[in-house]
DNA sequence: CTCACGATTAGA
DNA sequence: CTAATCGTGAGA
């Protein structure tokens, strides 16, 4: 394996109780687990955006809104935030900062690095460069549906094992998709690694 | 209850 | 470039 998990520490729940730009920045390198009783699944986290809450009008949780789908946003951080898009995917965001404080980082693209096989069947296809080098094509990947809201990312099932990168090789830039936010569309929240080739395009 | 639409993707 | 596709949330 070109990679391996033991010796890594996990990313524990006080790592995730920072704000969304610090924990944005600080996971990426960092390898995504997801496993159950017939696979592990595992994939590096090349791109990221965060979304800053109650002042952030490109967060879903701009001025504190509240409904049923986004309530998670303002529990403590550590918790995982899904929810469907465009009636057919699934979007994956860890909820970060205190309780109350509605943060959350988006996971907008992986390096796959095992379960491989796994992901080619669910995504119906072989190429590698495209099983999870965006926010919707890494979850399908992974399985990611409804089930994951509100679960811990601080569990046995589903964690982040730290490994960064170096600050010289993070980039920013503007968010992806969020044209219908004015004050904050152009603020530089986007993280991703230079030069890696799985992240999404655009 | 009605209805417009999305933190996207695949395909022409 | 556009269609897909349906749960969600705002408004009547």
């Amino acid at each position: 394996m070109a990679f391996k998990l033991t010796g890594l520490r996990k990313r524990a729940k006080k790592f995730f109780l920072r704000n969304a730009k610090s924990v944005a920045r600080d996971i990426l390198g960092d390898y995504l687990v997801l496993k159950n009783k017939n696979h592990t699944l595992v994939g590096k986290i090349v791109e990221t955006e965060a979304y800053l809450g109650k002042d952030d009008d490109a967060s879903h949780s701009f001025r504190g809104k509240v409904t049923p789908r986004n309530k998670i946003l303002y529990s403590e951080g550590a918790k995982i935030y899904t929810y469907l898009i465009y009636g057919k995917f699934y979007c994956f965001n860890i909820v970060v900062s205190k309780k109350d404080d509605p943060q959350a980082v988006f996971i907008r693209a992986l390096e796959p690095l095992e379960g491989i096989e796994l992901m080619q069947r669910r995504r119906k296809m072989s190429a590698l460069h495209k099983l999870t080098n965006g926010p919707c094509r890494w979850t399908q990947s992974f399985g990611i549906n409804k089930s994951f809201l509100g679960k811990s990312i601080v569990s046995k099932d589903i964690f982040i094992a730290a490994k960064s990168v170096k600050n010289s090789k993070i980039t920013a830039a503007k968010r992806v998709g969020v044209d219908y936010a004015t004050q904050s569309k152009n603020l530089p929240l986007r993280f991703y690694i230079k030069d890696n080739s799985f992240v999404s395009r655009r």
